[in-house]
DNA sequence: TCTGGGGTCCTGCTACGA
DNA sequence: TCTGTCGTAGCAGGACCC
């Protein structure tokens, strides 16, 4: 968030590793009750691709799509000396920083750091709420005494991911969500006068510092106001924490929804108990791309939205999960974002059963004009291991929902089949269809398309 | 100038059954 | 039998997060 150069550092407690045995006989955070942590790695795919390739360190690396239509997923500090940030268009960074090494960037490499991050994270506390692949919080307040103080831990997390993984994070404690958060963006390093100012690494903000703390932040570093909400605040004058933290959130009702009205002054007023939550089970599943040229031909959007379907399949079945609710998403050449979804009495995971329905779904887009964008998602999710319904009053076959039901509980037989199978002449009798990479043969995964379409990948 | 991908949550509207 | 009300589910769109 842009807003953090312009802040004056309020009288929180900042420290750095460097800082930390000078600090230690005065360290307040022993009391602080809960002590939540947020850990954010910083720069993460960009830092991940420079320990990579060693040669890339110090030059201004961007992870991301192509210059046509792609966006910076990630960039490194000296990239950002030149005002580039993540989300920016390509072609603006490239335009900002022509001589920016540009990388496509891969998930699974990422997925692979983050769970050795969080591996770190769980030998401090079993309680870690993960938010990204790059950051999460953690409620240490069980493991304060054990460990050391709250400041003490954070900086032993911090150290031991250094040494470890050879990459920085920053953390924020505090004695709530909203609190950690905003104090983890404070100890991130900053670019002043186009050179890379190192961060506190650490910062601690105690409850009696909570509201000064606050009160002179811009409304828009508040999780949930974005640039919508931002400009309705506007409007009505409120620009500072402070001034939210005053209002009265039933004169926000008719501009925000009674829900953001009240959760918002709350939040600015320092007023958040949510609890760190760890294990939850994601709600959705999905998979989307961006085509390099707008595509209008049904055959080739069917044909993409079929090796979706596969994806998200094999998401699912990764996850344990199946969905009852399928949406397709189309993007057209202005930009506007439409949604057809259809929730199935029957919740399926199969390929074939979800491109079934998907298909049907394409069907109410108008693409005559061109799409640029397709996705698939499934929701209203639930436990794969929870016994398939059979459809007893299947209905007519033309309908999508029956034949993905015929379709899904094939599946089912077919899986059964293979246990059968496996059970009397052993598991490599029967081999997955991801075993054909080796032979040459690709399927897809959600590596194809990371972070928008590639050069390479015109339609 | 050009705006990704994978998510979550909320709101307003409509349909439907009790 | 008809009508109004209420709660809920489904649907579509929007805002937001990293």
């Amino acid at each position: 968030m842009a807003a953090w150069s312009a802040f004056a550092m309020p009288r929180a407690s900042v420290t750095s590793s460097s800082m930390a045995e000078a600090t230690s006989d005065l360290d307040r955070s022993a009391a602080l009750r809960p002590a939540i942590l947020l850990v954010d790695m910083d720069s993460f795919f960009a830092s991940v691709e420079v320990r990579a390739d060693p040669g890339l360190r110090g030059q201004p690396v961007l992870v991301g799509g192509s210059a046509r239509r792609g966006v910076v997923a990630s960039c490194s500090y000296e990239a950002r000396r030149f005002g580039i940030h993540s989300a920016m268009p390509m072609v603006t960074a490239l335009r900002l920083c022509p001589d920016a090494v540009v990388l496509p960037g891969d998930l699974s490499t990422y997925a692979q750091v983050s769970r050795q991050i969080h591996r770190i994270f769980r030998n401090v506390t079993p309680i870690v709420e993960p938010l990204a692949l790059d950051e999460a919080f953690l409620d240490v307040t069980g493991a304060v005494g054990l460990l050391g103080t709250p400041r003490q831990i954070a900086l032993d997390i911090r150290a031991t991911i250094n040494a470890e993984l050879e990459l920085d994070c920053a953390v924020g404690v505090g004695p709530s969500k909203t609190v950690a958060k905003l104090a983890s963006k404070r100890a991130k390093p900053s670019i002043v006068d186009g050179r890379v100012v190192p961060g506190a690494g650490v910062v601690v903000i105690m409850p009696d510092e909570v509201r000064a703390f606050l009160d002179e932040l811009d409304v828009r570093a508040l999780f949930g106001v974005g640039p919508g909400t931002a400009a309705t605040l506007e409007r009505l004058g409120i620009e500072r924490v402070s001034e939210l933290a005053r209002f009265d959130p039933e004169l926000l009702v008719r501009h925000l929804g009674r829900n953001q009205a009240y959760g918002l002054v709350a939040l600015a007023r320092g007023e958040d108990d949510r609890a760190v939550v760890p294990d939850q089970v994601s709600k959705s599943v999905g998979h989307e791309e961006t085509f390099a040229e707008d595509v209008a031909d049904v055959g080739v959007l069917e044909q993409r939205l079929r090796r979706q379907a596969v994806a998200v399949s094999g998401a699912l079945h990764d996850a344990g999960r199946r969905g009852r609710t399928i949406s397709v998403k189309a993007k057209d050449p202005a930009f506007k974002i439409r949604t057809r979804s259809q929730t199935l009495r029957l919740a399926i995971d199969d390929h074939a059963a979800i491109f079934e329905v998907a298909r049907a779904l394409l069907e109410e887009h108008d693409v005559s004009e061109g799409i640029r964008l397709l996705g698939l998602s499934v929701s209203n999710l639930e436990d794969a291991t929870e016994p398939i319904q059979l459809l007893l009053d299947v209905g007519d076959d033309d309908e999508p929902e029956v034949r993905a039901a015929q379709l899904q509980q094939e599946r089912a037989a077919l899986e059964e089949a293979i246990d059968e199978i496996r059970a009397r002449f052993g598991r490599h009798v029967l081999g997955a269809a991801s075993s054909l990479e080796s032979r040459g043969l690709r399927v897809p995964s959600q590596r194809d398309v990371p972070f928008g379409p590639r050069a390479e990948d015109q339609v």
